[in-house]
DNA sequence: GTCTATCCATACGCATGCGTATGGCACAAG
DNA sequence: CTTGTGCCATACGCATGCGTATGGATAGAC
């Protein structure tokens, strides 16, 4: 078996290996965390083999941050594939991220480390993407840019307060039942009908209503 | 002068100027800049000074974080006051929030060190504090306890993914006239008029009207 | 079998931070 | 003037992490 995470299955790592550990220490303990002896000790090896993967401590976090991009990109394309509603698609976006909280803990660890000038580089382009994102949905739905930009921002919020608060006081954090309420409730509200000011949407349906409002395929990837 | 935060003034330091430091570092760091010898050359001293006002660490770290539960409490009751009117409480509440970056950038720090036990604990404390008051905002318009537990969690993750928004990606924030827009559609949109499930309220006014719908003077605080 | 490149271990110097031990200095009490 | 206490400096040992220098092991090339 190849486990390619523990240390005893491969005879020789290579630089991903490094990084995909990073982003795990990452992930548990913050940019701190990613130190070379202690990631060395974790995966069976020492600072020898570091050494000969990478130049120094920096170069293993711009590989562990790009491997984080390339990740958060990809996950997103899976994530939403090729759904063409974009109702759907916010929809999407918001319940996969509800659910999946791995992906969301490491993107606060990261954020938290700011002020690391090549973090933030990182931190900015994945948060801009994925605005870039939200913003070409609400646009898709009919809302202006303006309007777009306001939605997307305030939807793209929310969505980092409920990691946030899953992260911090899960307990607060409703389960089953209450738990798919809250996000209908949220859903509902974040995804107006139109990029009309009044008369958001009344009705209460079950799921999510495939009402395609305006379908542009050519959207983006 | 007694400026009480260079290493000027006071010939003697006391342990909550400590305290103080601690959680400038923390707002500016996070958790691993709150170290001995770095503050004490902030503070102009030795470690000497240190360990004659606290035992360890430990003990400095739980004093800071004492420091800013207490801070938190105050300025949430400073800020709303003795506003009678729960809707215009929450819009106090979102704006000051919204306003102020300095407290939220702090609170961000010191929530991505979760992992150490004794932060975890306060964090706990003050976000259930913040929501118990959201919640009581809510109940004191007239929803029901679980939809006002909904809108409240709502609420505050917006209001929490705004500040990282602000933090990360400031450049996605608008300023002037935009975020006043943006301010008044999240306060539009979070606070309906009462705890129905439909209609939410239609009236668009112009900053909060002052529809008292339930005035529950007797709330607490 | 020898040679060479790949991958890693060992050992060192350096820097930084924690905690302790001890000494010093100012100032008020007596 | 002495004494004691509050407040701090200095110096030490210890631990951990970064980066470097160098040697060793293994596998394919020839």
């Amino acid at each position: 078996m190849k486990t390619t995470t523990a240390a005893d299955a491969k005879p020789s790592l290579t630089a991903e290996d490094w990084a995909r550990a990073a982003l795990d220490a990452m992930a548990a303990g913050g940019l701190d965390a990613v130190a070379v002896e202690p990631l060395a000790r974790r995966l069976g090896v020492t600072k020898g083999s570091f050494y000969w993967h990478f130049p120094n401590r920096e170069a293993l976090l711009r590989a562990a941050l790009e491997l984080w991009e390339r990740r958060e990109t990809e996950e997103v394309l899976a994530r939403v594939g090729d759904e063409p509603d974009p109702y759907a698609r916010i929809v999407k976006v918001f319940k996969e991220a509800n659910a999946g909280y791995r992906s969301g803990r490491l993107y606060l660890a990261i954020a938290a480390a700011e002020d690391h000038p090549l973090v933030r580089e990182f931190v900015q382009r994945v948060s801009e993407k994925r605005m870039n994102y939200l913003v070409q949905c609400y646009t898709a739905l009919g809302f202006d840019p303006v309007r777009a930009q306001h939605w997307a921002r305030f939807a793209y919020a929310t969505f980092m307060g409920n990691l946030q608060i899953r992260r911090d006081t899960p307990e607060l954090m409703p389960t089953g039942a209450q738990f798919n309420e809250y996000l209908k409730l949220m859903i509902k509200t974040l995804i107006p009908r139109d990029g009309a000011d009044k008369g958001e949407h009344k009705g209460a349906q079950e799921d999510h209503p495939h009402v395609v409002p305006l379908q542009r395929p050519g959207g983006g990837a």
